[in-house]
DNA sequence: TGGAACTGTAACAAATAAAATTACAGTATG
DNA sequence: CATACTGTAATTTTATTTGTTACAGTTCCA
């Protein structure tokens, strides 16, 4: 998977541990170690969840949307990264006459979807606060 | 990630689905829809955990290593695709001053590990011969 | 016993996807 | 109205994934 998940995880944490609770894109994309416009398009994805509000304009730039404490790893998940565990590639044929060969990708879909779905909730365990927290505590 | 965890479970469920149990990597190949060299190498690391069994020379091939109910997706991801669910690439840069630029890394690598170990448990829940079953039943 | 049918790997090439860059229109601020 | 921002599209660069070729080693059996 591509690393919008984790950009998208340390730019909210860096929002939450700033005293303003705010940054322009360019100061997010120095701290996370890539380019503004990356850290514009994952807070896109995000500002369409709520999850951060932008600020267009001079002194603009990005804050939290919501507590800290209320936002989930797996909302940030579902918010940027959903369908990214599943391989783009699938294996077999369809019109192939073997059922195995033309059933299995329908059903590790399935399977996919349900396995993306527990890891998700998995990642609701934790939100931003919390890994503002292990961070903090981190040597 | 890669496609090697599909290929993995589809080569084990045709293993499983033919009468003999046997098959070679060209007929392997050619039911999941890519290369034989390619099935070699997911077929050597299976063959590490014990998942499957290799007969070389004529009328060598690959056969099931276990009781097809034995073997969980789980164990086969853990034997092919341990690592998959974790970006390679990286955020921050752990020798900024800044505690978040620095420790992101270190605190998202934990995350990821145990969100890994979350979901190969999670897919213990399936076995070659149930997604065989589940196959069969797809319509 | 030697050629055919296999696996095991390595090395390389092609295709695809991820990340970075460039460019520029739109928006607030002072 | 100049400046400092976001939003987004287009393009280039880089990395990863997939496929191919090549060949040594193994087993079978005619």
């Amino acid at each position: 998977m591509d690393s919008n998940f984790t950009i998208a995880v340390h730019s909210l944490v860096y929002l939450a541990y700033l005293p303003g609770h705010m940054a322009s894109s360019e100061a997010i994309a120095h701290n996370v170690a890539t380019n503004p416009v990356r850290i514009r398009k994952v807070m896109s994805a995000l500002r369409n969840e709520g999850l951060v509000k932008t600020k267009e304009g001079v002194r603009g730039g990005y804050m939290l949307g919501e507590d800290p404490g209320k936002i989930t790893l797996g909302h940030i998940y579902e918010a940027i990264a959903r369908g990214a565990l599943q391989p783009d590639w699938q294996t077999g044929d369809p019109k192939c006459g073997c059922p195995i060969s033309s059933n299995t990708q329908s059903v590790m879909d399935l399977i996919f979807k349900e396995a993306e779905d527990s890891y998700a909730s998995f990642l609701n365990q934790f939100t931003v606060a919390s890994v503002l927290l292990q961070i903090k505590a981190d040597k």
